[in-house]
DNA sequence: CTATTTCTCTGATTTTAGTCAGATAATTTG
DNA sequence: CAAATTATCTGACTAAAATCAGAGAAATAG
């Protein structure tokens, strides 16, 4: 229920972007890892200066350290005291739940990490400095591009339970979201319905896009006996849009479908997600005459596999 | 004589580029960098993978080994020995130098850097694997303006000594490469000399720009007691083309003259140096009756600074 | 030739990073 | 309410990543 999916696209030779991707991290481990422990770590080991840095100006519990930082708790247990020991940070236990210690920066403690910043900025300073006005602009817009894609690479596509909580948030999103974008508002109850059995196998399915454990999308698929496939719920999160998450969900879909026999794929979408239309319409989507009478949708689509 | 020189351009807001470079180092630390250390630190721990990976298959020697990983030379003796102990490494003495020994991976070691290597490779693959063919390609091209950006900020430039064994590669460097452009061939002897006398101040100067401690471009400057400045020696190894190196050196030694005294820069040039000719022009200097008469010159030029 | 520097090594020691096995207390589940 | 789970902690331990002091051999400078 839970395995990632593996690629769906195509199988075209990886092998000269594999060279760049190297060669990049080559010149990324020599320019900004190496200086960035060197400028973090100064005062303190560099796992205390983590720490420190996570914790953030407003407090974290040490459960989201923990998780954060993926580390151990008795390590995060024994930096904590570290901290503690030097002034820079007070634990209590939350008042909320009793098991859970919340950790906040002491006034010396924020000015330990406002010294963190102060480095991190020298040193991003200090690449952009030698470069002209116009290095600086590509250097910024070429940085934001590959964070954008390497984001985009993070994301794993995963078969879920319909009735889990990431599953859950997604759909109660997605709902909301379509009855802000409708002209007329969305009422679950009132269009055609995907329940959680009709959503899990053998009977369909629920993909749940994560983005660092955090549900960013979804898609849903309902086998029918004559072998259409129906897919619901298609839905990225804002923070999530721009990466090409859209068209990666349509497809691992599609693999699914096949995979569960499916030789057709029908949907149907309302006219205000235009998005969402050309998407469809580009990978291959027919419009069709309507083939049921789902009172929100204006336009009805159907794929062969 | 070998102060690193302040950038020289203009002091405008770096503040908003700032934020996108250490968004951008935070990504790749998550990114790349641990799973980097995860995937290299398999069967050994990171620094011995390090150093395997450094003395490369042709050797190198522990003396470089150390400057390359900034390493104590303590450090690197015991994982040299670790490395030894597991049949990876042989190290023995130079025949050229008796002090420095030179490392080199025995078969065993050979293979076991091939292991790292696909590693880095599975590496690469599963950053790229998640992508479209479009997000790859636009990934590949976003890694390498990244890449040479960072790279072109690398360089720095610094007054140096024209007999220095760097600058004097340089400027042989220069003849060899004007001797192969000009139609007619170069002679050093015949035109007009800038002995190394002349490039030192006070009488002038010489900038020597370096990457990774390598020498990669130079520019001359001659002071005349009528407050003329004359450029010589202006010149980027074909290496580090590409980087905005040119211009920088150019804005470097403008200030050089300004600091100077000079009010008025001359330089003259050869029709067959376009590239360096469309610089000049794009920086204000502006085309004039020869002022001297240089044999190989085509183009005479001057800017008022 | 002598003094100094360079290169590498060993021994002793420290700091950092991280793991594993519980113990304890609060909370949630059945 | 009992049982299971969760969050945190302490103690005991290990491996890795250094650092420091100094020694010995070779090369270089004066």
């Amino acid at each position: 229920m839970n395995m990632p999916l593996t690629s769906q696209t195509s199988q075209t030779s990886l092998t000269p972007l594999v060279e760049q991707v190297r060669s990049f991290n080559r010149t990324m481990t020599e320019r900004v890892g190496a200086l960035n422990d060197h400028f973090l770590g100064k005062n303190h080991p560099l796992g205390e200066a983590r720490l420190l840095w996570e914790i953030g100006i407003d407090g974290a519990s040490v459960r989201d350290l923990r998780r954060r930082l993926e580390l151990d708790s008795a390590y995060v247990s024994r930096l904590l005291r570290s901290l503690e020991k030097q002034g820079l940070v007070e634990v209590k236990a939350s008042a909320h739940d009793g098991r859970v210690r919340l950790v906040r920066l002491t006034k010396a403690g924020l000015r330990e990490r406002a010294e963190l910043d102060r480095r991190a900025d020298t040193f991003a300073r200090s690449l952009l400095e030698p470069l002209s006005e116009s290095q600086r602009v590509k250097l910024g817009a070429a940085m934001a591009e590959v964070e954008r894609l390497l984001i985009a690479s993070m994301v794993q596509i995963a078969v879920a339970d319909p009735t889990s909580q990431d599953a859950r948030w997604c759909i109660e999103h997605y709902f909301a979201e379509l009855n802000q974008r409708f002209p007329t508002g969305f009422d679950p109850t009132r269009g055609i319905q995907a329940h959680p059995h009709e959503l899990t196998p053998p009977a369909g399915l629920l993909l749940v896009a994560h983005l660092r454990e955090e549900p960013v999308g979804c898609g849903g698929l309902k086998f029918h006996e004559n072998g259409i496939g129906e897919l619901k719920r298609m839905w990225v999160a804002p923070r999530a849009r721009g990466l090409g998450l859209g068209q990666r969900l349509l497809l691992a879909l599609e693999q699914a479908a096949r995979d569960a026999g499916m030789t057709m794929l029908h949907l149907e979408t309302n006219g205000s997600l235009t998005v969402a239309i050309a998407m469809y319409r580009h990978n291959g989507y027919q419009e069709v005459e309507a083939f049921n009478d789902e009172p929100y949708a204006h336009h009805w689509f159907e794929k062969r596999l």
